[in-house]
Order: structure tokens, then sequence, then C-alpha cells
DNA sequence: TATGAATGAGACTTCATTCAT
DNA sequence: GATGAATGAAGTCTCATTCAT
């Protein structure tokens, strides 16, 4: 095989080949990171075990450790995927010129959108405590920027009249509920795809915050720009 | 017996020591069963030890089984009592003589009044795969039941006018997300009381569901920026 | 009840009195070693629970403690009972007046009566390591003896010309796992009652071990006396 | 892949090396059931630790699980033994072209020699409690079957004649207690090797089973007293 | 890079035994 | 004398992690 000079489209040329390395490998450590979520939504972190993870993929349980140095360095990729969610929504919304409510709406879509994907990853974030302390701390500092972020939204557009008054810290821990609780029910066999359940909670939080005067229900839409 | 004055110091009263025993052993089998719930709703099912369990209560762990036949019944017992609450809720909200969505509040609340109570717990709910297979299906036929009467009860609601038109089901896992989250964030050393969180969120499930032509009674007080 | 004359039954003299307590003690405790010793043969020793013994009894768990003051104490006072009857077996044997087979045979009938008795006891007999230190040179040297004056017995058949030419210790070996295998297969529900058993046994070491010369299987009967 | 002289040297040759790999786990796997055969058949199933089995080995508690699943496992690996050997004697028996005296002494020689081998075991056969339901159905139904086949045999040999006139079933259990008990009392260290103590258990037999009238052949270098 | 094997730490659970009533 | 409650010690088993190949 390899003193045929054809052998060469495997190796074209000393860069390309390092880089499909680096590329193969960053694929291979995503699907671990993906089975992972998953199996760590489904069951917890604690009743998964890296036999599990490693079972579903085919492989032995060391080949998961030339990925992650250890169990709690998956969890913490875990929180930080869900954390990138969150803020790639609040980029969104930042980048959107409308009221809160839009602003807000636009987030909490983007965030539902990432439950649904592939690393749809919420019980897991209830186990801070398996976290090495740094990464706790990490984590803990990031999640309450982002809670905080949330609350900000919402004051927003009780300033600006789009939502009624009520208090924004508990009406942004209602609507991160509605949205965390999501994977504790989906199932992708389930009779709702995830557009339906997006659009349909989308609906209800915006009927439920939206200021009285206008007339609701029409509004529903929020998809920026429209 | 009555006869013998000196019976009476050596057994005061025969019914009456059995009657203490069982009396005292209850109210340690429910103290075991709150520290239990606690710790499980904080650390997760699977990160907490009897050992953990037993050293706040400051007894060995080989006296919890004298209690509770093993650390999944444990577990059983606090999905009992989250049931227990959201079935009493629904008894209430069946008593009611009201509107579907006077109804629904009235059983959320007083599910949310359950988690709010010493025993509150749901996140410990999600872990259903922890539990005995017998004990397991009937946790989960129960639950069934019970989600698919809070449907009703929205249904219901759309029925008589007092709901705005809406898919039932998931108008139902919006509002049990909503409910459910709590644990997940709720401190008692927190700046909210049980009442304003309740409160809270119940005027914004209401102002959510209600529906739109309908006037609606608990915006009344929210009316600033007309 | 206490205030007739006629309870005088009960405590007719002082005497008396603590005689009654004194063989009631003994019957109770006669009581727990035949519960024991039953539990101890069918499940084995350590397999068998303080609680597995008190709950056939009726009685609380401690409760046992008065009458032993160890589990280890019961196994000791299995195997008393067990080196009586072999004792009680060669002390019938040696009041014989006859040949050695003879005296081997009455001491073995004696032997299984006691197997097939109240506290039949011998897989017990295997567990000598879970005795006290003390305890178990007491049984070890006491069951030395007994093996030896089996083994005695069949030299004395062998001088007398009552059992054919052969090495005493292995034929006491043969003999003795005949008979200890017994409680391994033996249940009172079988198709076999223990005197059919018993004789066909002696019948096949009669004629396993006498001298060829004369005719044997005749001499089956080796009841002593007849 | 031939041609590269360094390829030998990396992995001399696949196959080999996974045959190797092989080979040593199913030593690995023997030596503990022979470590733990030994272990339970001294000092009893339930008083031998898994911890025991591992020491005498030199390797960690774990390790043991590598090649059995459980403890019970490892009860059930003796039985079976225990059971091949019983077997591989009835079908020596059944090769055999003989009286059926004949044929059972060459099943239970077989069946000793099984017992003196490297995985004697016979005082754990009691222990059938101990095993896993569906192990336990499975072992009692197998050894129903090789009693029901000694009794046979035996019945067999009192039809052609070679077998005084007795109760096969009580003989089979007369036969089959003096081979089970001999792990009861045998030391490797003891005075008689396993040669004698077979010559002499099976002559013992013989004289023991035969019929009367027809000449004994073992019998034969028994003549001193005539 | 990937894997079979090995292990230290720790979890659940049982049980003989004691104590207070 | 009897019992309910409590416990220290020990045993089985799991699992994240490492090592040698």
């Amino acid at each position: 095989m390899s003193d045929t000079p054809s052998a060469a489209t495997r190796a074209p040329a000393p860069g390309r080949a390092a880089f499909d390395r680096d590329e193969q490998r960053r694929r291979k450590r995503e699907a671990v990171l993906r089975v992972a979520a998953s199996a760590f939504n489904r069951r917890g972190f604690a009743n998964t075990s890296m036999d599990d993870v490693a079972s579903v993929l085919g492989v032995s349980k060391p080949t998961l450790y030339q990925y992650f140095k250890s169990k709690q360095e998956l969890l913490y990729a875990c929180h930080q995927v869900a954390m990138d969610n969150g803020e790639a929504g609040l980029a969104l919304a930042a980048a959107h010129d409308g009221t809160g409510l839009e602003k807000l709406i636009i987030y909490l879509r983007r965030y539902m959108e990432g439950i649904f994907g592939d690393l749809g990853n919420c019980p897991v974030l209830t186990d801070v405590d398996s976290l090495v302390p740094e990464d706790r701390a990490n984590v803990v500092a990031r999640r309450k920027r982002i809670s905080a972020a949330t609350k900000e939204l919402i004051a927003l557009g009780v300033a600006d009249g789009s939502i009624g008054p009520c208090d924004p810290k508990l009406a942004s821990l209602f609507a991160l509920g509605v949205v965390n609780w999501i994977p504790a029910w989906y199932r992708d066999s389930g009779p709702n795809t995830p557009e339906e359940i997006m659009e349909s909670f989308a609906a209800l939080l915006i009927s439920g915050l939206a200021a009285p005067a206008a007339p609701k229900r029409q509004r529903a839409k929020a998809k920026p720009k429209a």
C-alpha cells in the first residue's frame, strides 16, 4: 500500500496532514462530548459512568481520557456549551434594535434552540457541585452574569413599556424555569416539534409579560427584523 | 389493674407508652425523610450518600435503615410526597366552583405551597431511573395522571373561555416548568418570600393564559403606563 | 385473678418457685438451641442471622442473648450436642459385650439417632473456624478422641476377626462419611423413615466391613442383645 | 505488511498476540476459581470474603470482578466443576461394557479423582441457597439428574446380579456420602495418598454392595483369616 | 492512538451486639 | 425477663483513573 505514489492523497502536504489530524481529533472530541451530554441529560451526571459513554461510542474507556482529562472536565464542557448558548442569545438580543420584550424573546429563542440542539443541556446545569472547585467558581460567576443580563433585559422592557410592571428578578426566574425544564420532558419522539414548542412558549411568555394596553397575541411572532 | 397504686408508677399507662413510641418513631421517620429530601434536592440523589444524611441527623448510618429499607425507598418517599401535593392541588381545584383558569391557579398555588414546604422536592423528581422498577412504574403512572389532569384543567379553561386558545398539552408543560424549576434556585435565605413568589408567578401565568378579550382580574392593580 | 387464694398454685413453696423458674429457663434455652441448630443445618451457620432465629421463635433478638452469650456460643452448644451423641454411642458400644463389628454398629446407630433427632447436627460440624479459639481447641480435641475411638473399634473388629482386614483409619472415615453426609440430603418429608435409613445403612456397612468367611447379609440385624 | 522488517519487532504476530492475551486470561480466571474453591471448601462460602481470595492471589479485590461477575458466580462455577466431574464419571461408566457394579465403581473413582484434583469441591456443594435463583434451579436440576443416574447404575447392578438386593436410592446416598465427605477431612499433607484412599474406599464399597454369592474380585488380596 | 487489565476509594447494606426502658 | 432502637465492623460491588502494551 504505502509504496504506491497515489497514496500521496492521504498526506498531500505536510501542513495539510497536520491539519487533518487536528481536525479529526476535534471531531472525535466533539462526538465524545455529544454522547456524554446526552447521557448526562437522560440519566444524570452521577448515574452515568465513563463505561456507559465509551460503550455508546464503541470505544474503550481509556480512549475518552485522550479527549477529556476527567469526567468532571466533560461536565465542565457541557456547562460551557450551555453558557455559550445563553451568551449567544444575549448577543443576538443586544444586536437587535427593538423593545426589551423583543430582545428577551430573541434571547430565549436562541437559548431554546441550544436546548433542542445536539447538546441540549440543562438538567446537567443543576449539577454544579460535581465540578472541580475552580471550574465551579468559574461557572457560577458566568451564570450569575447571564442571569443578571436576563433580568436586565426584562427591566429594560419594563422601562420602555413593552413589558408590564413586574419584579424583573422573579420574572426572569419564571421565564428561565419554563425553558430550563424542557429537557425534563422533551423527547425527540414526542408529538411536538421543537419549532412548535418554541413558538407556543414564546407566545405564552409574550402574552404573560407584555404590557396590558396593546392588543396581545397578535404580536406573538417576534422574529427579529420582520 | 388500677387498684394497685404502685402499678401507676411502674407503667403510667400501657397504652400511652405504646402510643408515645409509635408517635416518636413516626416523627423520626419524617425527620429522616426531610433531611434526605433536602439533600437530594440540593446535591442530587446519586451525589448524596447515606452517610451524608446520617451525619446531618447526628445518627449512625445503619439507623436510617430502621426507617427506610433502602436508599431507593427514601427516593420513592420523596416522589410520593410530591405527588401527594399535586393531587391535593387537583382535589382543591375540583372542589372549587369557577372557571378553568381559576381552578388551574388554585391547583398550582397548592402545588407550589408543597414545594416551599418542608419537603419541597422537585429536582429529585427528575430521577425516576434510580427507583426500583416496581416503584418506577408506580410513579410514572401516577405522574402521568397528574399531568393529564393538569392538561384537562387547561382544556376546560379553553372551553369555558377563561383561557385563550392554546395547545393544552404544551401550556401545561409551560406552567409545570415554571413551578418545578423553583427548587433549582429558591433558597430560604433569598430576597423573596414564598408568598411573593407565588403571587408573582400566579399573576404571570394568569396574564399569559387568560383569554385576551375578557377583563383580567389580577391585572387591575397593574395599570401605570396607560 | 391475683387476689384469689387459689393463685397459690403458682407459687406453692418458695423453693418450688425457684425450681419452676429454673426449669422454665432451661426449657426456653433448649428451644433456642433447637431452632438455631435446625436453621444452622439448613442454611449454614454464617447464612443464619440471629434475627432469623429470633423470628422463628417469635421473640426479639436481644432475648436470645439472655440464653446464649453470643452466636458463637450457640454454635458451640451445637457441637457439644453432636459430640455428646457420639460419646453416648461410644459408651453404649463399650458396654456391649460382643465383637468389634457389633460394637461399631451399635455406636453408629446411636450416632445416627442423634442426627435424626431434634438437633440433627452435622453440616454445622464442619464449621470449626467460626468458633472462639478456646472453644475451637476444645472441640477439635474432643472430636479427635471420638475419631480415634471409632478407629479403635474397627481395629478391635479386625483383631477379633469380625471385620475383614483393612486400614482402620480409612475405614472409620468411610463409615463416618456415610453418616455425616445424611443431613445434607435427609428431609423429614422424604420417602424414607429414619429407621429404614439406619437399617439400610447398617446392613451396607456390615456387609462392607465384615470378614469374608461367614455368610453376610443375614447378619444384617445387629440390634444389641438379640 | 511483511516486507517492512521493522514491522516484525513492533507486532510480532497480530493473531498470536490476541491468542496470548486470551490464553493468559483463561489461566488467570482458572487461578481465581482454584483459589476460591479451595477457600470455600476450607472455611465455607459465607465465611470467605472476596478480600480473602484476592489477597491469596496477590491482587486487589476489584480485579476478581474482571473474571467473575459476582461472588455468587464464583460459587456457581464451583458447582459446575463438581457436576462436570460427576457427569464425566457417568460417561465413563456408560462407555464401559460390564456389570452394574463395575460401572458404578468406575463412575465413583472418576468422581473421587475430581475431588482430589485441583478444584476438589464438595462442602461447597451443600451451599445451594447462596446461589442466584436461576443458577440454583439449574444446579438442582442437574444434580438431580446425576443423582438419578447413580441410582440407575445401582438398580442395573441389582438387576444383573452384580449388586446384592437393596434399595438403590438409599444405596446411592450411602455411596455418595462416603465420597462427598472426603473434602471434609482430606488434607494434602495427610498420611494417605489419594490413590490409597480411592483403592480402599472402592474395596469397601464393592464388598458392601456385591451380591453375596458371586466371587468378589477385589477381595482376592484380602484373605488372611480364612 | 487505543486497549485490556488493575486498583484505591467509596457507596450501600447487613449483622452481631449493646443500651435504655 | 423482654424489647425497640442504635451502632461499629465488615462485606459486596462500582467506578474513575492509570499503566503497560
